[in-house]
DNA sequence: TTAGGTGCAAATCATTTGCAATCTC
DNA sequence: GAGATTGCAAATGATTTGCACCTAA
């Protein structure tokens, strides 16, 4: 269910952040961010690559990880390293929230978790780092993949 | 203030567990054992590596990996996913705790949350996930680096 | 004795970089 | 027009692998 003329908000948003922080917005950027603002799947910079190339089928890779570096750079995008090996990147929600990972396929969802604030603030008061940023996350196995790994 | 000659328990138990699940206890090994088990420094395998060369010279990258490897396997070591790029380890407490990375000199510090088991409900319960293993880590910059970048 | 382990060197794989050509503002 | 951005290809850097030799059990 994609709307397909209409800029949804989090599309705009990210519009309005690259031109008013001196950034361009190129074609590819506008790809990529059509691409991502609603997506729930954190891709990795590949995914997006292959997902990006169905429609704009002369962008590079180098170019995707450029885009993905200034999303994170303008806060807008969050780097996830789940794995070992790869990051995905969760450029719909840049706001702090936990994720939990499937140890058999690698699938990635969100969680609300209420207690982050008293986390981030025992963190803080235990090690004098100040204010800190949470990531958080668990690994466990989903529902599909139960039967296959009850482990 | 490293006891030179007596065990202490923490390699006690990691030699124990490699015998008793049949992998074999080989001198690269124990050195590296002896290396860890009460390092709390959380060190990369590069790191490891050129350490464990001080007093084993002929030590192999190559070795130290699978080392790492078999006590990850074993669950006696736990793999952290910190930083992009660069895997870490903490053998010596492979229990479910909390780190704080330093986003100005990458140092990582364990922390203590209580929190942690309802928070491990909560996901169990949102996402139907089952049993789930907390990754919990926070970033900031440490006392030492706050003057240098404060952000 | 013999599978598992070691060390070396080469191979992978994600990510980064150098640079000339090409665009956005 | 100027400087940012692109795309390609080559470079990097962490981790893995193939393989002949070795050694713990």
């Amino acid at each position: 269910m994609v709307k397909a003329t209409m800029e949804t908000p989090r599309d705009q948003e990210l519009i309005d952040r690259i031109h008013d922080t001196g950034y361009r917005l190129t074609p590819q950027r506008l790809a990529l961010i059509r691409l991502l603002a609603d997506d729930c799947s954190h891709p990795t910079a590949e995914q997006v690559y292959t997902r990006l190339r169905q429609e704009f089928p002369t962008v590079s890779l180098a170019t995707v990880y450029n885009t993905l570096e200034m999303l994170v750079a303008l806060g807008e995008a969050l780097p996830l390293d789940l794995q070992e090996g790869v990051t995905r990147y969760d450029v719909r929600r840049p706001t702090a929230h936990g994720h939990v990972i499937c140890r058999h396929c690698g699938r990635v969802e969100d969680v609300e978790l209420t207690e982050v604030p008293n986390l981030l603030r025992a963190t803080g008061d235990q090690t004098g780092f100040g204010d800190v940023r949470p990531r958080i996350a668990f690994d466990g196995v989903c529902p599909d993949c139960r039967p296959a790994d009850p482990g």
